[in-house]
DNA sequence: GGTAGACCTGGACGC
DNA sequence: GCGTCCAGGTCTACC
């Protein structure tokens, strides 16, 4: 039997732009529908997975309306209602909000400050390493297996299915490559396992979410022990940390190098234009990547419309340093 | 501390 | 259809 409920979320809140802030909306098992406006996502809960269909019919401040497939427990309605929260950060208030657009007005008109993210930590650290070292249609083709090979019903695979899953299998079917065992490897660290690394070589303690999740963890505490872990270097753990809510690094990469050159009309070496780019957004102190990111994304809506307009298997797919330097 | 090269895959390109 | 080259961060070995 179907079911429904609803999400209030914060006065400011509109799912098209909201949802489609980051590019992990279009990574599986997330499927946007530019055309009737519907998010659609498989959770993994406890009586089993779900598909929900997420929709806000009234538009910006009207609560999220969420019709699951399936009849949903007390526990697995609470479940997806925290996960939901996560994904699409409605615990970011006002005051976020003028924080950010305090360091930099240019998006308030728009109202842009939440960045889309995943359910869990665990799917954005594994969504991270998946767009390491690989073009962006790589990264759709990888979450895609994932959620097809080792997702119950096209779930996101949880961390205890990956920490049981032969690196080679994963490799075979999904297209990771040499990331194979380092995914594994971060299956059994957040399934609560001890990891004597093949990666880095040391003994690594099991991951703990609530202490990485917790804002009263100092930055460089959270950033140093994301570095420990394998496949995350310096652009991975910077990049977690935004996903984290932490905004004061840069995940700086090749595309970051494309947007110093053709926006900010730096010159040099990519190493010479990656420092400017650092200092450029240094004076956005705390908000730094929400800065960089949306004029980033400014760049890339110019270029292809709206967000909310892409479509996964093509808008979705053009997103490279390469391609967007043409 | 800095740097070169290996690690993999998919896609573009030339023949 | 096949071979070659390239893009893309992390990690190790070496200086």
């Amino acid at each position: 039997m179907p079911s429904r409920f609803t999400i209030p979320v914060p006065a400011d809140f509109n799912l098209p732009r909201d949802a489609c802030s980051y590019g992990y909306f279009l990574l599986f098992p997330n499927n946007w529908d530019p055309a009737e406006s519907v998010f659609t996502r498989i959770l993994d809960l406890k009586d089993g997975p779900a598909t929900l269909r997420i929709t806000q019919a009234k538009g910006a401040g009207a609560a999220l309306r969420v019709d699951s497939g399936r009849t949903l427990s007390g526990v697995d309605r609470n479940t997806a209602r925290d996960q939901i929260t996560r994904m699409f950060r409605l615990d970011e208030d006002k005051a976020h909000a003028d924080r950010f657009h305090g360091l930099d007005p240019r998006f308030k008109k728009s109202g842009r400050f939440r960045l889309m993210r995943s359910p869990t930590l665990f799917e954005d650290v594994i969504k991270t390493v998946t767009s390491c070292n690989v073009t962006w249609g790589s990264t759709i083709l990888m979450n895609r297996r994932l959620c097809e090979c080792f997702g119950r019903s096209g779930a996101f695979p949880t961390p205890q299915k990956l920490a049981r899953t032969a690196p080679a299998l994963l490799r075979g079917r999904c297209s990771v490559g040499y990331r194979d065992t380092r995914i594994v490897e971060l299956a059994m660290l957040f399934s609560g396992k001890k990891v004597v690394t093949g990666i880095k070589k040391k003994e690594l303690a099991p991951v703990d979410a609530a202490w990485l999740e917790d804002p009263a963890t100092p930055d460089d505490q959270v950033f140093e022990a994301l570095l420990e872990l394998p496949g995350i270097g310096p652009y991975a753990a910077a990049n977690i940390m935004q996903l984290l809510g932490r905004y004061s690094r840069l995940p700086l990469d090749t595309e970051s190098v494309r947007h110093g050159k053709m926006v900010l009309g730096f010159r040099g070496s990519s190493a010479q234009i990656m420092k400017r780019v650092h200092k450029h957004f240094a004076p956005m102190e705390d908000q730094a990547f929400r800065s960089y990111w949306f004029e980033l994304w400014t760049f890339y809506e110019a270029k292809h419309g709206p967000a909310w307009t892409w479509q996964r298997d093509s808008t979705g797919k053009m997103f490279t340093a390469a391609q967007l330097s043409k």
